[in-house]
DNA sequence: CGCCCTCCTTGACGCGCGTCAATTCCGGAG
DNA sequence: CTCCGGAATTGACGCGCGTCAAGGAGGGCG
């Protein structure tokens, strides 16, 4: 996450409770669902207090996999965090096809835009995973921005990496379906890659179907776009787990992304 | 282009010193860029005296129409604010293909993302017509949040409604060409549209070159989307004004946003 | 009036990708 | 081991759109 070069973070407040990330939850609050809520990128700032009373405001709810979190279109009457699972947020067009936006783990907050930007959800949220979430009112951010006015420098933060984010989403939208699948396995390899004599390799951690429609496409393609990487001799595919020769030749092929 | 999502308003603020867009500028000050500084949504909450120092600290540039602003890649070593003419900030595709993300008009931010989230700029932006803009480097910014708080509110509201903005693009993208020139004059229609007795009288304003580039297309394609939309009835093409017999029509077309 | 330049339109063609259909592959249950 | 079902692959085909090339259609100007 980016974080403001030139604000010096605010003083720590004085108070009863230590502050961090590992600091015990009150007893009569889930610990996991503490530990979220205290690792929310939105609030970093806020004080304990602060959060344990988001704590005590929010709903817990368990999602099962492939159920349904937020509808596109849908008014935005509050938002949430992700506790445990993982979740996909993505549009969907008339024809069925999906674009995905952003991919989301625990503590990662969910439609928190909407409920700033005010109206709508924007887009689909779908648990990947079993999971947990909990949810709150909308009015419950307003008040910790005005309780604590240090979460705005938080929240403008997350908000501003989330537009360079999308812009890199678009990018992605104006590639070809190698390119993306190149860009998404130079990605992956960089994040999760396992070292080995042959290569990195890759576990997908998800069936070749539901990749493609992660990368806006069908199996067919996606798996004709896998037959070409092979062919060059930039990977190999076993299963669902890929060994990558050719790091480099992922990035070039993923559009310039040397870093 | 593209701002088919409804954006939130933002909050007025109380204060103690009188705000608004009328406040004359200091003496010393060019009116334009004061009315510009002044106008800026980004900091609406601001006083004067921060307002005027913005002003100070700015560097005033010409543009020529077509000259580019900023290019994606370079470091974003600042941002700036558009006073007179328009700016179209967009992608360059690695074949050329462009994608616009916004059309700019005076008081809008230049790059102002980039600068908050710090790094490299995410996009170019290229003048559409001879302009002036002023330029702030971006410590300006980070200073003004510590001088004057409020102004985080400010911000917090505009990255929101930039963050649903660009789900809107990326579902444009989503559709055909001649859905998304369906969803263009659609809004276009709505925007500036002159009732006639014939139907709702839409000046194109500029070359339908440049419309099909706006739209992520070439001329070609956007001469048969033309044909098709008056085949069906829905428009008449004269020159470069347009006349729209069916409002609901192009808004189906556009892929269901009937408000 | 004719000339030229820019913009627009129209047709022909190729490429990428989604769709349909037919195998083939593979893991688990019996 | 065999059988089964879902996942993955492969080929054939159509559609949308970008590209190339060849005309129109104005509009400004000598």
């Amino acid at each position: 996450m980016i974080d403001f070069v030139g604000i010096p973070a605010e003083e720590p407040r004085g108070g009863i409770i230590a502050r961090g990330n590992d600091v015990s939850a009150p007893s009569d609050i889930r610990p996991d669902v503490w530990a979220a809520l205290r690792g929310c990128p939105l609030w970093r700032a806020a004080s304990d207090a602060a959060v344990e009373r988001l704590a005590r405001a929010a709903a817990v709810r368990d999602v099962s996999r492939g159920s349904s979190i937020a509808r596109e279109g849908d008014v935005a009457d509050g938002f949430g965090v992700l506790v445990s699972g993982r979740a996909r947020v993505f549009h969907l067009g008339a024809d069925g096809r999906q674009i995905t936006f952003e991919d989301l783990a625990t503590t990662d907050p969910l439609a928190a835009v909407a409920a700033l930007a005010g109206g709508r959800y924007p887009a689909n949220i779908e648990a990947m995973t079993d999971g947990t979430i909990v949810w709150l009112r909308r009015d419950a951010l307003y008040e910790l921005l005005l309780e604590e006015p240090a979460v705005a420098r938080n929240l403008i933060s997350n908000l501003a990496s989330r537009v360079v984010n999308f812009t890199s989403v678009v990018q992605s939208l104006a590639l070809d379906v190698p390119s993306r699948l190149a860009r998404y396995l130079f990605q992956r390899a960089l994040a999760t890659g396992e070292t080995t004599p042959d290569g990195l390799r890759v576990d997908l951690g998800m069936t070749k179907g539901e990749l493609a429609t992660a990368l806006g496409t069908v199996p067919e393609t996606l798996s004709r776009a896998f037959a070409r990487l092979k062919d060059d001799g930039v990977v190999d595919v076993q299963g669902r787990t890929i060994v990558v020769f050719d790091v480099g030749a992922l990035a070039r092929m993923g559009s310039g992304y040397e870093d």
